[in-house]
DNA sequence: GTGGTCTAGACCACG
DNA sequence: GTGGTCTAGACCACC
């Protein structure tokens, strides 16, 4: 459910932080459900726990998770919240490409088109 | 017309490249114009002469411009081409974007309403 | 009446200590009645019976509770004393709290002005 | 004007934060200046870098100061917005333990004529 | 067992 | 030179 791409340009953990949220907010990760252990998923990904810990600690710092110090770390139970942070982002950078888009000589209708093959794949799937 | 953002995750010469690209592509640099030299575009941004011949090196690779040694740097002649890389790399960003926005669950519509927000007011410029 | 706040940075036994000696302080444990079994609490805070096992081992050595082998703990009648131990860990704590604001720009007439209202608040109650 | 105390619970991290924050916003450490480098307080105060390291990152991403990669951590140069925020902590702060305080069943007048004392105090110093 | 912090030492990109 | 990231290994408090 997590992998580490080593060619990302962003660095292990923020690549954790941004899978583990993405996780969350979508409901993979169930409110409450707890997250494998630093020890454990450092071990799974041959990654040292330092590199994990620091993910867990941003995590929590993003309201993402709780950690209760000697149990573990949890997913939030206010996932609500978690997913509608989280459509504010990915609209403002939506906003933002469009806009360079639209700057930079692009049609709206090559933009709306390909919406909406996106959405319609998207759909199927 | 530079200027560089301290802020900006991304390095100086990155956004130099990216500036300076963008106003080629655009035609505020029209095809053929001669560049600042080195030593001047440095002290006008208070920055390492290092950091613009970076930058420089890296627009020639790409093809933005070409230098003619003791003479300085220019603008590509054909621009047209310059234009169409811009527009397809807008292009895949915007894709990208799209793609996330309607992953996590943003409908196509609020989308296009968006798009169609941001047409409107780029054309009343 | 005992809650525990996962949030709270505090450690869960600090916090059952800091509730426990608050609610015998306050007269809402009157003197020489017997707190909950150490797995009754556990069973109903959900939490590991030693994390409860050392938090009343501290408010025994606190002299907050009593216990009597084999009966259980008991709050200590001598709550005159314990009033007057917890005010004036409070009082340090509002002073200190005080300094910082004082020192840090904030007017007296600010910190006087709102003490008043809180008092007020708490008449009314 | 930076220092550790070992025998603060805080974490030394923690500590370097809050004591910087502080810095900055009453203006001991004015707006735009930079701060020393990670490795020279590193060695000054005979911390491990990354220490040092962690402080700095936290310190930027609670707007206390901006980095610029290869050049090194500035105060930000908006001081006011920083000074407000920390009063606004320290006032929150203060009011939490006046609450307490005054549930304890100390007395509204006490709390206010120890506070004009310290009011006194720090004009005269 | 859990997470949290720290040290030591290395490598990288950037200026 | 600067900051940023990662590994390795240790110790602590807590459950």
């Amino acid at each position: 459910m997590i992998s580490i791409d080593y060619r990302d340009r962003r660095s292990i953990y923020e690549q954790l932080v941004e899978r583990i949220t993405s996780l969350a907010a979508s409901g993979f990760l169930s409110p409450g459900s707890q997250l494998p252990s630093v020890r454990q998923l450092a071990s799974e990904l041959s990654i040292n726990p330092n590199t994990i810990q620091r993910a867990y600690a941003e995590l929590e710092r993003a309201g993402v998770t709780y950690t209760v110090k000697g149990r573990g770390s949890f997913v939030t139970e206010d996932t609500n919240l978690l997913r509608s942070k989280m459509q504010d982002e990915l609209f403002a950078d939506f906003n933002q490409s469009a806009h360079r888009a639209i700057e930079g000589g692009i049609t709206a209708t090559k933009l709306i088109t390909s919406i909406e093959a996106i959405e319609k794949e998207a759909r199927n799937q």
